[in-house]
DNA sequence: ATCTAAACTGACCGGTCAGTCACTAACACT
DNA sequence: AGTGTTAGTGACTGACCGGTCAGTTTAGAT
């Protein structure tokens, strides 16, 4: 903007390609990529289109080109977050099928707590617990493409890790469940880190093996003596 | 307002006393009481000083005669809400010495679930995680006051638990951080039962069992063989 | 009855912001 | 150069809402 091609002709295309140039097809998620910030920041009644626009470096009218209104907007961005962020998880299905039923688990979730544990997916957690509530069929696009999608695969493992003796008969749903939420609320947690003393001078990673013993330890099967080994006890 | 005591002078004082009666005393909590509701609802910058206003049943001026401006009421709503909630909490204190640290700690987990799940609690929940990150310092009190006390206090029962041989040695903070995770995240999800298919059609109470049984099994010690009995494995 | 202070009211003001639209810029052709 | 089409702009509008304040009502004192 400071500077400026002043001699129209005479920029080379190449330049003028890449600051001028339009490409349509960019623009939307360009747009929702400002969104996603802005609205991760402030909610959805909170954040300012005007500033969206300046974030993504359009004129407001330019959004409305692309989307509706400001409420068309959000559930755009949600979406498209929510599913972004399904391909990165996805990412994790490839299957280890000969390992056991423990270290798959244990790769699979270090794997997905990188993820809950990434930009994209605390702002996205953020806004499914403050304003879903109020737009019920995102709310049910959220709860089966991501719960349930993620409950079913980490079921699945588990399931296969009771089959071989490895894990206590206990349901498969409700295991799955159990590390969900040992694993979403700590990611809650860390992110509000300066606030709780102890999880402030924990690595991320050292976290993540914490609640995976601890987890792991639920599941181990009554009559097992587990001699010690995979416990984690450093502490201050 | 349709019926209105037109015979000022007749009135009897007792009618006058209950619908005219001026009880400065009692607004400050009104119009707290109304400001739940409507924060509660749209958040802090969705929510609309004359709907509060309307639900407390006075004008929008009287809200500025007892808070300085929208921010400073929505911050004493959530103190005093905290507080308040806090209060109920403590009287989950009184202790039975002498019981096993296990029916202690469920005794306390019980009570403590009841608390998540009451609606005072789910609001300021949704606030502390989708506004408060703005407002540092009442996060440092939220901190403070509800997560540090209510980890100290569980951490002691688990302390004990483990000092009398009765669960697994594990940092009482672990022990106590693992037990918040599991309860909060399934109160939040409960709140949102209809979209999870598993817990649609599971009583609150179930919840707070399944969650108790597999946290408990998380802390048995080794090398004691526990000879099934606790668990729940109703299921579709 | 009259007066006063305190409590309360709600129309109003001014700033903010979602959404619009008349206009301009860039490209794609002849 | 000329013409049509598509993309993009940003000043503007009107609704909305936080905050104010001149005025009204009430309780009680005299």
């Amino acid at each position: 903007m400071t500077e400026s091609s002043l001699v129209p002709g005479l920029t080379t295309p190449e330049i003028a390609d890449i600051r001028r140039r339009r490409d349509p097809e960019a623009r939307p998620a360009q747009i929702l990529d400002a969104a996603f910030h802005e609205f991760g920041e402030r909610g959805l009644a909170g954040a300012r289109l005007d500033d969206i626009a300046k974030r993504a470096g359009v004129a407001k009218g330019t959004i409305y080109l692309y989307f509706p209104n400001k409420e068309a907007l959000f559930r755009e961005m949600v979406r498209a977050t929510t599913i972004a962020a399904l391909e990165t998880a996805e990412q994790l299905l490839d299957q280890g099928d000969d390992e056991s039923a423990e270290s798959q688990l244990r790769r699979l979730s270090t794997g997905w707590w990188g993820f809950l544990r990434s930009d994209r997916f605390q702002v996205v957690q953020r806004l499914v617990l403050a304003e879903l509530q109020h737009f019920p069929d995102l709310m049910q696009f959220y709860a089966d493409e991501v719960v349930a999608r993620g409950k079913r695969l980490t079921g699945g493992v588990i399931a296969r890790g009771t089959a071989r003796g490895e894990f206590r008969e206990l349901p498969p749903e409700t295991a799955a469940r159990m590390l969900s939420a040992l694993t979403m609320m700590h990611s809650i947690w860390c992110s509000r880190r300066q606030f709780f003393p102890t999880l402030a001078n924990m690595s991320d990673e050292a976290i993540c093996n914490e609640v995976l013993d601890f987890y792991l330890h639920a599941l181990r099967p009554d009559h097992l003596v587990a001699t010690g080994g995979a416990s984690t006890h450093a502490n201050p």
